[in-house]
Order: C-alpha cells, then sequence, then structure tokens
DNA sequence: CCACGCATGTAATAGGTTACATGATTTA
DNA sequence: TAAATCATGTAACCTATTACATGCGTGG
C-alpha cells in the first residue's frame, strides 16, 4: 500500500490525522488525497507495526488531539520505499476512454464541449500549481541556493507537475483544432 | 463506478470477457485496465441490470464462450455517462511524492538516479503510443479525412496521451538538469 | 442556542488484486 | 504427454468511499 509510505513521509515532523488531512487539502492534493475515515485506522495499523508512535495531547480548542511521530523503523520503512525506485501504479483515466467511445456518438459538437471542459478542468489545477510555485519562489527571489533540500525537492515535484499539466491543457487544445477542422471538412464537402 | 462504463463502451461490438481483457493488454491499457477477476463479475451484474444480454457459444478452441451484447438501455446509461462531461476521479502518483520526501534524505546522487529511473519508464509508454499513432496514421496516409468517427476520436485518444507522456518526460529532464546544477553549485562553493 | 471548526472514530459498501480451481483444445 | 492458449469463474483479502456517531470550544 503507499497511502501508508505516503503518511511516513508526511510525518517528517509528528502530526495528528486532522492535521495530515489538512495537508492533502492544502497541498498534497495534486499528487495524492485520502479521507479522515481511512486515514485514522492506517495510522494506528502503522503504530501497531511500530512504524509510529503516539501521545495524547490536550487541545487549546476541542478534543484531545493523538499525536502521531515516526519512529526509527518507520523512517527505515520510509528510506526502503524511496530507494526502491520509483512507484508508478496503474492509471486509471475515465476521460480518455470517454473521448474514445465519443466516437460512437459520432457527434463532434459534443465532442468539442467535452474538450473544452476537460481543458478547463485541467487548467484550473494547473493555476493552483501556478500559485503554489510563485508563492514558494518569491522567498527565494534573489539566490535559489538558499532553498535546503526539502525546499528543493518540493519545487521539483511543482514543476512536474506543471509541467505535465500545462501539456494537458495544449493537448486539449490540439485536440479541439483538429475536430473543428473535421467540422469545417464535413460542413464544406457534403 | 467506471469501469462499467468503460466495458460499455467496449461493447459496440459483441464480445466475451475474455475478449475485453486482451483488449485492454492490447491497447485500452494506457487508460485503464482490469483483471478477468474483476471482468466477469462486472460483466454479470451488468447483465443483471439489463445493460446487457448473454448467449453462451462454443468456441472452436476451448469451453464455451460467455458473449455478452449490450442492449439499448446499455447503450443509454453509456451515452448518458457521455453526455455526463469528463470524469476526472482522484489522481495518486505515489512517484510524486517519492520525490519530494527524497529531501528528507538529501542525497543527490539518490535523486537523480530517481529521475532518470522516471524518464525511462515514461519513454517506455510513450513508445508504445507513438508505435500505435504510426500504425494507424500508416492506414490513412492519403487523406485523414477518410477516418470513420470512431477512428477519429481513437485518434484524438492517442494525441492526447503522446502529448502528455511527452511532457512528462521532458519534466524529468529539467528536473535532472536543476539537479544537477544544484550538485555542480555544491561542490563549487563547500 | 446554534452553527462552525476541531478532533476522533466506526460501519457499511464499493472497487480492485492475488490466489486458487476447473477443464477443453492445440502444438511441440 | 506436457505445456500453452482458450475460457470461466470463486474466495480471500486489501484499499477506498460514503454515511453515520460523538463531543468539545468559540463566536455570532
Amino acid at each position: 500500500m503507499s497511502l501508508e509510505h505516503i503518511l511516513l513521509g508526511m510525518l517528517a515532523e509528528p502530526a495528528s490525522g486532522y492535521d495530515l488531512k489538512a495537508e492533502f487539502e492544502a497541498g498534497a492534493r495534486h499528487f495524492w488525497f485520502a479521507e479522515l475515515s481511512q486515514i485514522y485506522p492506517t495510522l494506528r495499523r502503522m503504530e501497531r507495526r511500530t512504524w509510529l508512535t503516539s501521545q495524547e495531547e490536550p487541545s487549546p480548542s476541542g478534543p484531545a488531539r493523538r499525536v502521531y511521530t515516526r519512529t526509527r523503523l518507520g523512517t527505515a520503512e520510509l528510506l526502503k520505499w524511496l530507494r526502491s525506485g520509483p512507484v508508478v501504479g496503474v492509471e486509471r483515466f475515465a476521460y480518455i476512454g470517454q473521448l474514445i467511445f465519443l466516437g460512437q456518438l459520432n457527434d463532434l459538437e459534443t465532442t468539442l464541449a467535452f474538450l473544452e471542459r476537460l481543458r478547463d478542468l485541467h487548467r484550473e489545477k494547473l493555476q493552483f500549481l501556478k500559485a503554489a510555485e510563485k508563492e514558494t519562489s518569491a522567498k527565494f527571489a534573489g539566490d535559489p541556493d538558499e532553498r535546503d533540500g526539502v525546499e528543493f525537492h518540493e519545487h521539483l515535484s511543482l514543476r512536474m507537475g506543471i509541467v505535465s499539466l500545462g501539456a494537458k491543457v495544449r493537448s486539449c487544445n490540439e485536440c479541439i483544432k483538429r475536430v473543428k477542422d473535421r467540422m469545417a471538412a464535413e460542413t464544406s464537402h457534403v
């Protein structure tokens, strides 16, 4: 399972399940996501495996927080995962299937609307990543070398997301052009 | 669930579970994948819902085949799904997390090896898609307008995959360059 | 007093993988 | 006769989503 390893990575500093969920919402959302109802039992399981320890802490506002700390064993497991090479799981892109099957409808107007909507969805995510990059690069305006290792790697991951989402937007635009050309060709020689 | 809709789309022509699995292996693999042990019960469920009907057919080689045919109800469901707009599920990219967490190791050699391996994995998939595009575009060398709607849409989906994977390869190369620059900067002013 | 944010969890269900079971026909 | 391909399925398990339950503290 990867969620366990993602949580190990996020637990460089001690945090509660609630904190980790907030981190998914705030920034990690572009590469992973988990519900609280999955996070809580997963943390418990990891504690049983002695990858984590937990302490209950009173909260200034609300019920007691259970704060998890990564153990040496947990850190060792994380390193093992990182050194095992990139984990590229099976990818499932329903919208690519939809695009293919729209051929059975053969209504280019619908295909066009579909592609424009898809482009807008990609564009929204792209804006989010670009905003995040702008925010961090402002901090290192003078000398990008000042970034520490963690910040440098975070920046790499943002660059990856930005380049790859930018291409998705462009690929939608390319397809939109192809559809428009085909529509024009159809009306002209019918 | 999307697998049901993917199968509906693939059943433009009657096919068995075994056939559908083969189609996933051959070409649909770049956007979806399912095991036989998931396909068989799913087809049965769809039949109970009257989206499909099935007939047993003797096989020339091997046990009887259960061939599924899409009903008008199944087709209606497919169209409903297609017209509901692009389905962009939650994306989980473990390797982006790994790249971020490699910052905690802060061993640029390991990051470099990771990125090179990731690029090679993306490149392999890209080669597969490019080969598929070449194969089909050879068929329509003279006039691309000769493609029917199905072939046209299949081509669009290939273009999307090629542009987007190409960008992933490039984003790896960009990151590799950044890592090398940082390594050079480190050795020079230490 | 009610809504909202903080905080933890369980239960039921759905989606997906791995392992196992069965048996026919073809090819080496 | 053994292995490979064809063909269908079940069972156990893991992963993930949705719905539900509980309760504290703060601000309107």
